[in-house]
DNA sequence: GACACAATTCGATAATTAGCTAATTATCAA
DNA sequence: TTGATAATTAGCTAATTATCGAATTGTGTC
């Protein structure tokens, strides 16, 4: 999903993620960690749903919110290995050579 | 450098870096390839300079473009590794030289 | 039900961005 | 120097984005 790209270009939704690394956290936790409003934190949630890179469950009367790792990795990896870096696959590694000569 | 992301947000900029993975390109031809004006690539041109995930040269009336590789990998390895995706924490790493006739 | 709390949605606004045409700068060839 | 070509800059508009305070929705507790 191009989206990916979009939800990452702005450094307060990275930093959303990097906190969501260390597990799950309310939405009002995660906004407590920045000095925007929540209705703007909200609406930087949005955009990370909105690309998948995260998901949500309802808790009492917080929403908590996940960090979707291989969605992320996914768009990260499948960008960097058009280009020839990183890890071959996202998937098992066994050592096979790119780029095969038909 | 965050502007790399910022600079990655656009599918039109990202084409462009995958068009240069094959290698140097005069800016006209790059132009050629979308559909957008060229002052809109210029622009575009420019964002990715900024970022610094090209460079140029000139040469007679043409301007080349060339991909800077090992600056878009180091940010999207650098970010990578922070969630731990991707090639393991380890900095042994040249410039991943592009293969041409020496 | 009434209340407090958590989160989102609603409007509104300022800043940024992608896009255009027209004008400018730079280089080469004649 | 003139003319042609390549690319950027200038000036503009439309669309998007980040931000806010206020209002709304949903949930648990009393």
């Amino acid at each position: 999903m191009p989206n990916v790209f979009k939800a990452l270009s702005d450094p307060t939704r990275r930093q959303v993620l990097q906190l969501l690394r260390k597990g799950p956290m309310s939405a009002g936790d995660i906004a407590n960690n920045f000095r925007v409003s929540k209705p703007t934190m909200s609406a930087h949630f949005a955009v990370l749903r909105e690309a998948n890179l995260v998901h949500t469950e309802k808790d009492g009367k917080s929403i908590m919110y996940f960090l979707n790792l291989s969605v992320l990795e996914d768009a990260l990896m499948g960008f960097a290995n058009t280009f020839g870096i990183g890890a071959e696959t996202s998937q098992r590694h066994q050592p096979s050579k790119r780029r095969s000569a038909p």
